[in-house]
DNA sequence: AACTATTTATAAGA
DNA sequence: TTCTTATAAATAGTT
């Protein structure tokens, strides 16, 4: 709502910032207010600035002890210990979803834990990265034939520049993009994994030659682009 | 901003005001979500409805507790040492100004410490309670004064009904209202009052027959219409 | 939950 | 900061 429409991203002109900061608080606290009025609700917030000022709004019979009181009371737990909490808890997480990823990792550049695994699931495994190899594959494909397209392209455009002569020269060139069309099983593979689904893998590149020495996988190994 | 406009006081309805809640709470978070964004801010917002519904809106990297460290250190104390210093605070000032108008009317109804005073305070008080008579008395004549008008607009209009008969019986009467406007120097108190720049004490309407048997003078004796 | 006629908020400019 | 104004956004009433 302005003079023109704004993307919601941080503001770099520091003045425009700070007006802009100062027009909509206002705005809000006056939202606040007249919910708080309309609706017989009880509002607390609390703003800081980028520049570290400090504003609150809270709706009358509203104390800021209350309004704490009322967040333990529904969250049922003291603050500090639910705080201490949700971050044992995020990191429980993170780590399960990291080992998991490791573990993944390893079995996929088959360095360990294969014995682990039921002849079903190394069977799954193996199509598994067989189909990766397969969009990989593809995807060198894929980059080799724009290149020779774009290559083609400019060729025509170098024959009907320059006539017979280089349309003679190029005669004897053709077989050889010929050979790099109809070489392997590419373009099928790259069907194959299209059909199963799996297209938007294409952009999973693996860099199993940056393992570290003991064989650790960290998952700055992994790019995913 | 809606198909009308509409006052803000309590919905009376409770499922309009059930609605509203949640349209203008998403409204409200939504603009507080596009603050802290745009000026690099940090948001803590705490609503509760007047059903008891809890809601909370936190902008990114803003944890209740770093809200409520924050405002405790604006603070620069504990939250319910505040609270509660907050508190004898205002008591203070309520006991404060309730004895000093306590004083005040003890001396204005000459009830006592008039001893206290000086010969200069002593005179400003007279001078003071002269005036308050003076605009109470000019309250009075003013109140009069109207109803003599409308009553000798009316005997005008009656005049003008009924002719001479009638108006000779008012010739009678006429002496009688000219004594009235003449009676006392309303007037002339009046109009030093005004010039005095207290005629907004015309409301002022002290009642010091309602005092209890001790002397004690509660606030409910004083009445400011 | 959607839909809009309106009201309100606000971006830009002064 | 405050005012103005053209325009974007929120929302009251309705379906």
């Amino acid at each position: 709502m302005g003079r023109g429409k704004i993307e919601i991203k941080k503001i770099e002109n520091s003045t425009n910032r700070q007006v802009t900061y100062s027009k909509r608080r206002n705005g809000i606290f006056k939202k606040a207010q007249e919910l708080a009025v309309l609706c017989d609700a009880k509002v607390c917030i609390i703003m800081l600035s980028g520049s570290g000022k400090y504003h609150e709004f809270l709706s009358p019979n509203v104390t800021m002890k209350k309004m704490y009181d009322q967040y333990q009371k529904t969250l049922g737990t003291d603050l500090w210990i639910s705080h201490h909490e949700k971050m044992q808890e995020q990191m429980r997480q993170l780590k399960e979803i990291n080992n998991k990823l490791k573990r993944e990792m390893r079995q996929r550049i088959g360095q360990d834990n294969l014995d682990n695994l039921s002849m079903e699931q190394l069977q799954g495994l193996e199509k598994n990265i067989d189909a990766s190899l397969a969009l990989v594959r593809g995807r060198k494909y894929h980059d080799i034939k724009t290149k020779t397209d774009t290559y083609r392209k400019k060729v025509k455009n170098l024959e009907q520049r320059h006539g017979n002569l280089l349309f003679d020269f190029d005669k004897g060139e053709d077989p050889q993009y010929g050979l790099v069309e109809n070489e392997g099983d590419y373009e099928s593979a790259a069907a194959i994994a299209f059909a199963n689904g799996v297209s938007n893998l294409y952009n999973f590149h693996l860099q199993p030659t940056h393992l570290g020495p003991g064989g650790a996988l960290g998952l700055h190994d992994l790019r995913l682009a």
